[in-house]
DNA sequence: CTGTTAGCGCGTTCAC
DNA sequence: GTGAACGCGCTAACAG
């Protein structure tokens, strides 16, 4: 008995010459009223939607991109997705995509260039028309334009270390500065910075418009980078504190480090803005609701995505694989609330 | 000049038989090193090796797909991915998937059941191996088990209007039922409820715990359903206020309705917990850092992702479709903060 | 051990 | 208007 005989599965999809035959039509006839690639007579067209009815028939959309199709779908790599940030990120990234009636294939790389190299090729093997990625350390990031053949790739909130590739970023340095020049007209002159780690692109990045708008102002730096618990920041705080010229504000440089120095400075007995100003980088949702009101610098998140994911779509649209990626940089704003030592009632939005 | 002629292309992924031909070897050699499906002499598969590299070859996971193999992507499909409850739930999905050895396909429902259905489709006709849903609001869900064929689907957070799909849900009634009686130990009488929509399971199910907990102690309901914006909110909460009894205590019944509440009792200028004490369902990264820190019910989130999709594995390696959906039910933790009158210091954790 | 053949479900090409 | 044949990249089944 050949493999002719499929009835003998117990269970199959009802592929397309299965309603050919039950509609008594060529395969061609079906796919035609599927596509309305071409003109078929009302009568054979409602029999053939009368198979697709009974037999609950829906086309196998991989065999159509075997064919030689459109996958319709895109992937998306971020390095975590407990993070609100990069969540938020990913919610543009998918909105975008379905206005454009694609799919998202989404990993994370867990900010390590292996997962994220292999990742990308799984994505690659799946056929994305395109990849949307927010690289690892850029250091360490090893994705590269050439290994992606012709399929286009942008990256956001970080740069890729290929130039080639197309990039959306924010003023991460422009943003820091001017929150800290907010800070120097506040009367601080000791104003230190806690982050993470230089190594990620946007810390660093931050950390430089801190160090210019002090060196601007004349006054001398003050800055920590460990800030991966909250053990570390507290140690970090506590020693700061103790010196003999101790900080009287501090920007932290991400969501994550504010709430580890808010941790510490509650754990420390600190008053803010009395005892220390305090201002962050990336706004939240419930920046409102610390105490007291936190004063940031917002990054436009949702934007970002979106004008990463249109970039995209705009090169698949072209076909084009640029030699010299473009470089998309969003702007910023600062909100003013309470912890900067402002006294507003309500948030204050500039620019 | 036929379509054999494939040079013609300007760019074209390497084909297995390009790689063949390359290393003048048959397909299925190529296939059989790439595979390990049989023995190779080592000659040959260096060979074919080397030709692998020389073209950059990668196989072609769809045509592998498309053959009959599995597809090892399972689809994902949530109410939203801007709200990190959803996120995270996102994260332990995707992690169990990889270790696995899956992609996943992800995409967002926008709590609209028309999507919701049509996004299913699209996973199905992509082939995926399997479905981890969290339904729309449950009334209106119109994912059943029958339009998946024998695709494994495990529906989590809020159970399926099907009953016979897999679910795994947290006890959001004895969980509101005990942080109830909590804040009856602290001598509250009048306790109100604050929720988006009993429409939602979680927030209906959060609100018969709460019920529950007053009828026992033969105390009043008070409730109102409606926190979907800030200002909805506050008239709510003003309304109460205002009333001749106004309540002493509130337990808002998720992350969402807790921000509203917070930024209304702040517009209102009430003290918490001294005015109004507070608990909310669903603790958040910086509930510590409220004023005061909140007090909330937890819920194990990462788990419920890891379980739905570990039963997810199952079913699929079992290659099973039950009659009856099974129903997991994980326990909820209560963190005892200061908002509801506590003094701990730092966090107590119940159960 | 290795190569050849025959489809998987669909769409393109070309006859009818 | 409609249908038959062919092939997309790959692998199971069968030769050699």
């Amino acid at each position: 008995m050949k493999s002719r005989d499929r009835s003998a599965n117990v269970y199959r999809k009802p592929t397309m010459s299965d309603v050919a035959r039950l509609a008594e039509v060529g395969v061609m006839t079906v796919s035609r009223v599927l596509n309305g690639t071409a003109k078929v007579t009302d009568a054979t067209r409602a029999r053939v939607e009368r198979a697709i009815e009974q037999l609950n028939y829906s086309p196998n959309e991989l065999a159509r991109v075997f064919r030689g199709q459109r996958s319709h779908s895109i992937g998306l790599i971020l390095p975590y997705l407990y993070d609100t940030f990069f969540a938020t990120c990913a919610h543009a990234v998918i909105t975008v995509a379905r206005e454009h009636g694609y799919s998202v294939i989404l990993t994370t790389s867990n900010e390590d260039p292996e997962t994220e190299v292999a990742e990308a090729r799984s994505m690659l093997q799946r056929c994305v028309e395109g990849v949307v990625v927010i690289p690892t350390y850029a250091r360490s990031s090893r994705l590269a334009r050439t290994s992606f053949g012709r399929t286009p790739v942008v990256a956001f909130d970080r740069p890729s270390s290929d130039a080639s590739i197309d990039t959306v970023l924010v003023q991460n340095t422009a943003g820091a500065r001017r929150m800290v020049e907010h800070l120097i007209e506040h009367g601080h002159k000791r104003i230190a910075f806690m982050g993470i780690s230089r190594s990620l692109f946007t810390i660093n990045a931050r950390f430089l418009g801190y160090r210019r708008a002090l060196q601007d102002a004349g006054l001398d730096e003050n800055s920590f980078f460990g800030c991966d618990s909250d053990t570390s920041t507290r140690e970090a705080l506590d020693a700061m504190m103790r010196n003999g010229n101790p900080p009287t504000a501090i920007l932290t440089s991400s969501t994550l480090a504010t709430r580890y120095v808010l941790g510490s400075i509650a754990h420390l007995g600190l008053h803010v803005p009395a005892d220390l100003a305090l201002a962050g980088f990336d706004d939240f949702e419930l920046a409102e609701f610390t105490a007291p009101p936190l004063t940031v610098v917002r990054q436009p998140v949702q934007e970002m995505g979106r004008v990463a994911t249109n970039l995209l779509f705009d090169r698949i649209a072209r076909g084009e694989t640029p030699q010299s990626g473009s470089r998309i940089v969003l702007p910023v704003e600062i909100v003013l609330r309470r912890s900067c030592g402002c006294k507003h009632r309500t948030p204050v939005v500039m620019q």
